[in-house]
DNA sequence: AAGTGGTCTAGACCACCGC
DNA sequence: CGGTGGTCTAGACCACTTT
């Protein structure tokens, strides 16, 4: 059992408090063999990191508190056990799942349920109306991705402005946005004189609000986040968001185009008016 | 540079095609070590799987076509000299991000462009409506999860109907869903007389229909697939999904709650009318 | 039987945080 | 400085699919 390659059937991994918040005992690595008499018919050969996942998920619920910090990934490892790559392989899909944060150089603690941001407030508006969630934050000129520049219809050379914005909710960085506007739909950009900057970035925008919108259109995926993204987010390259494309209609054309990315760990989208409480967290249900 | 542990700064992994599909050859396993003469300023530690990632993703552009079956994980990882773990924390991202996808026992293979799957109609209507894209599989009487209960604003050991359906698009399974519909909501099943399997399914939605719908409401997180889930979506147990939470509201109540699960690799959900292109592809953009 | 991706281990170094 | 999570390695066995 020390060494060796991947083993599935699992034995029973448990404990009376489960996880041993103080400092390491003499039997903590025990490990129950049989937990009843005849072997488990091994008709499911769980991974060993699943059947973690989901003692640590029970104990989450039952012995810890949000915000509360775990044992390092050392001692937990030592507990149940496992080796630490194993240990980390669970913490991934809690922290997935938005159960678990873990901060380099700090620690792993639990996670406050998932916040939900509304998407899409059903009566469209342009971004920057008044009253939206977002901050402006810079503005450029460049030419936009492929993609982009396929759906607002331009040349795939066509320079667009490009405005940055993020969304704070409760004090955290929630989502990073680029907005793509080609030149065409803010045709008199003569009021402005900030070449760059905040300012600029809400000059566009208010210029932007003179075009009738007809409507919008709306698609979400998952993503990466890419290094500059991270950053924003304050989380690690590669990191877990969801990608939501919105296309705004103006004039029977696409007058603009918006990329966000929010944090998947910590975000939930919610559409339509209601706010919607809290609602699913085990992925492990059936019916009878 | 052979055994230790994590140094960063990436010396530029570079070859002529990128990645030699035949057998491997003598000087596979050659990093360029100085692409240029002086050492690159160390201002980004870029994660070794972070650039391979960008590494492969380019070759994928620009060398594979869709269905296309990469060399084993092995070769792959001999010929970047890295270890096989490192080169797989790099496939799962692109991975992730719906560039590959890869089936034990089979390989790797360079993925379709994410299907768009439409959530949410923008003119509401029941599940189970003509049209809609689900199809039944069961029915069963439990109590459903916590969270689904309070949303249903029903006592939390009160059974309800639970309806399985599956969807599937272009022959592939996309999405997992379950229904929770409270009796309350279905008062006369007397025209049902099987206790349960798809024509129970078909027949409680067919009673629904005959409540008047004021609305609904939709929230969208990320998850990762339980047991049950991965098997009828054919991925394996913790794949990313997203999950797409509807409730659905009549008579001044939730008269039924939807819980879908979709592949996260491979969809891409749209909301609203219009059908949507490609959009999104490459995390790593940003205007100058 | 052979080959693929999936799981697991034991140990190491690194980047970051707070003291 | 010490402690935390993040990255990396080399090697092994396992489950699955195809030949």
């Amino acid at each position: 059992m020390t060494k060796g390659g991947g083993r599935h059937m699992v034995a029973g991994i448990v404990q009376e408090p489960l996880i041993n918040k103080g400092a390491k005992s003499r039997r903590d690595t025990a490990i129950a063999e049989d937990t009843v008499g005849t072997t488990q018919l091994d008709t499911v050969p769980e991974p060993k990191y699943w059947h973690l996942r989901t003692v640590l998920s029970e104990a989450l619920d039952s012995e810890f508190s949000v915000g509360e910090i775990l044992p390092n990934e050392r001692d937990l490892a030592a507990r149940f056990g496992v080796a630490r790559a194993t240990l980390r392989q669970a913490l991934e899909q809690l922290e997935l799942e938005g159960r678990l944060q873990r901060r380099r150089g700090v620690g792993t603690t639990v996670a406050p349920p998932r916040v939900g941001v509304a998407v899409g407030s059903e009566q469209h508006t342009w971004p920057g109306a008044s009253g939206d969630a977002w901050q402006p934050a810079d503005c450029a000129v460049a030419v936009p991705p492929a993609a982009v520049a396929q759906s607002l219809e331009i040349d795939p050379d066509e320079q667009v402005h490009i405005v940055r914005r993020s969304r704070v909710t409760h004090g955290q960085p929630v989502a990073a946005e680029l907005l793509y506007i080609p030149a065409s739909s803010v045709p008199d950009l003569s009021g402005i004189d900030a070449p760059s900057g905040t300012a600029r970035a809400r000059g566009v925008l208010r210029e932007l609000q003179r075009l009738e919108l007809d409507g919008d259109d709306r698609a979400v995926e998952l993503g990466s986040a890419g290094a500059d993204d991270a950053k924003e987010l304050d989380r690690l390259p590669g990191a877990p968001v969801l990608v939501v494309t919105t296309r705004f209609f103006a004039g029977g054309r696409t007058a603009a185009v918006s990329v966000a990315t929010y944090r998947a760990d910590t975000c939930r989208l919610t559409f339509g008016d209601s706010v919607g409480v809290e609602i699913h967290h085990d992925p492990e249900r059936r019916a009878s």
